[in-house]
DNA sequence: GTATTATGTATAAGTTTCTTATGTATATTT
DNA sequence: AAATATACATAAGAAACTTATACATAATAC
C-alpha cells in the first residue's frame, strides 16, 4: 500500500497549496493533481476529499463556485483572502514539521 | 502553539526510530529526548505516548522491562526482532512521505 | 516548611481525520 | 453492452490524537 499514515493530518494543507498555486481546481482535479505530482504514490479518496473541502469553505477558506461542463457538474474551489493568509502559515508549519521529522530520523544532520 | 496536525500519525516512526537508535528508552526519557531534537517544538504528551507504547507491545514491536530507579519505575522499550525489521519499512515510508511532501509543495524542484 | 516543578506511568472521554462502503449520474472507452 | 473515467456526496466505523484526571516520589523555589 501507498498511504500510510503519515499522510494524516496534512490533506487541508495540500489542497490548500495546489490552490494558492492554480488559482482555482475542482475536487476530481485536485485528486488526479496530486496522484501525478507524486507519481501515483498518494490517491486521496473520495471520502477524505469532499468532507475536507466542505470543512474548509465552512472555515471560510475556501469560496466555492460551481460550472457545468459536459453536462456534469463541478465545483471550483479557491482560496479566500483569509484562506490565503492561513495558507502561509500552513506552509511555514509544514517546512517546520518536515525539519523536524528530518532532525529526529537523521540525527547526524543535526550539526 | 506548536503541534500541527501534521505530526499526526508521525509518532509510532518516532518511537521506533528513537529505539533504534538508543537501545532502550523509558516513556518520559522519549518525550524528552524528542523535545530537545526539535528545539522544543514538539512535546509528546502522555494520553499519546503511553497508549502508543502498549500498542506497539501489543503488536509485537517492541519489548519492555521494569526498573526501579531512584524509588521511581521506569518501564524500557526496546525492538524486537520484528520492531526492528518493521522499523525499516516505517523509516522508507518516512522518506517516501517526506519527498512527496516536498513535491507537493515545492513544485519547482520536480524537474 | 510548603508549594511548585520535575520525574514517571496510566487511563478515560471526547474530537478530528481518515477508511471503507455505498449512492447517484453522465461520458468515454473497450 | 460492459467497464472505466469523470464528478460529487454521505454515512458508519476505525485510528490517532487532545484534554483532563489520577497517582506517586524527588527536587527546587519561595
Amino acid at each position: 500500500m501507498k498511504n500510510s499514515q503519515l499522510y494524516k493530518g496534512s490533506l487541508n494543507t495540500i489542497i490548500m497549496k495546489l490552490l494558492e498555486e492554480n488559482g482555482k481546481m475542482y475536487g476530481y482535479e485536485i485528486t488526479q493533481k496530486v496522484k501525478a505530482i507524486t507519481l501515483g504514490e498518494l490517491q486521496i479518496t473520495e471520502g477524505a476529499l469532499y468532507p475536507a473541502l466542505h470543512k474548509l469553505e465552512a472555515e471560510g477558506l475556501l469560496d466555492v463556485e460551481v460550472e457545468k461542463v459536459d453536462n456534469r457538474l463541478r465545483k471550483y474551489y479557491k482560496l479566500t483572502e483569509s484562506g490565503a493568509k492561513e495558507t502561509v502559515n500552513r506552509l511555514a508549519e509544514l517546512e517546520d514539521f518536515i525539519r523536524n521529522m528530518q532532525s529526529l530520523v537523521n540525527p547526524k544532520l543535526e550539526f
